[in-house]
DNA sequence: CCGGATGTTCACCT
DNA sequence: GAGGTGAACATCCG
């Protein structure tokens, strides 16, 4: 999905629904419902009922209501408008076309405005009241206590650690590449062979790295970003970047600096 | 035309 | 049990 940075975004846009209520549920896509619940079932827990919170743990929005949770997911191309306003203007990988066709969910407001759900590719999905201690805590507010523990004892893959969204909810392929980029860590190499001071580095580097690209405003905004191609240079010392396969995802690092 | 892309889940291996 | 791989979902882009 559009990874923690982005379902932020989506978090904010939806915080100005808090206090209306729904006056009508709109979900043409069966597929998009998760949890074994139909249209019917979706349709009669939410109509009437006022949205009272907005929630974000990792890459899902919770909407807590006057009736059940409501939890979205945006898989890799999903996204949320809110009174047609598209709250993000561009996603990586996705068009920006706007095809009705691509509508998955809808809920409509009392006060005429709407949000609405766009998922070209349908990688994302809609449940009333998800498991979340299925998803370990936030990348933006773990404690480095967490952190060590979530790493400890594990002869997995850094990155793939830091991606396992039971363990960390937040990191996807573009933010785990940036922070084990600029903190100098092989995404490859065992999670448990991290010092405590090594951790302690990556927890600093992690919470801060969220700060910013949330204030440049997305994960594709990192300055790993940029060379994340099979021809990238490291924009730190210029090594030609290396690209590999780690966690199932295509992984890029400087062979040079990040040991 | 082919491969791959901010993700998750599941079946099937090692 | 822990990890890894490949497929599936559907569309766009280089």
């Amino acid at each position: 999905m559009p990874e923690m940075l982005e379902v932020e975004i989506y978090r904010r846009a939806a915080a100005t629904a808090v206090g209306r209520r729904i006056v009508a549920v709109h979900a043409p896509d069966p597929w998009y419902l998760k949890g074994g619940i139909d249209a019917d079932i979706v349709t009669a827990a939410l109509t009437g009922q006022q949205i009272l919170a907005d929630r974000r743990i990792g890459k899902l929005l919770l909407l807590d209501t006057s009736g059940p949770t409501l939890g979205l997911r945006f898989g890799m191309t999903g996204v949320l408008d809110v009174d047609g306003q598209r709250s993000i203007d561009a996603l990586e990988y996705s068009t920006h076309r706007r095809d009705p066709q691509w509508e998955r969910f809808i809920l409509h407001l009392d006060d005429g405005g709407a949000l609405r759900m766009r998922d070209p590719r349908r990688l994302g999905g809609v449940e009333l009241d998800p498991d979340v201690s299925m998803l370990g805590p936030d990348a933006a507010v773990v404690t480095l206590a967490e952190l060590v523990a979530i790493l400890a004892d594990s002869s997995a893959p850094l990155k793939a650690r830091l991606m396992d969204q039971g363990r960390l909810a937040g990191l996807g392929n573009l933010l785990a590449d940036e922070v084990l980029w600029r903190s100098g860590f092989d995404p490859g190499r065992a999670a448990r062979s991290l010092t405590p001071d090594d951790v302690s580095h990556l927890h600093r580097v992690m919470r801060r790295t969220l700060r910013q690209l949330d204030r440049r405003g997305g994960s594709h905004l990192g300055d790993l970003q940029q060379q994340r191609s099979r021809t990238g240079c490291c924009p730190i010392d210029g090594a030609a970047l290396l690209r590999r396969t780690i966690g199932g995802r295509t992984t890029y690092s400087c062979p040079q600096h990040q040991r």
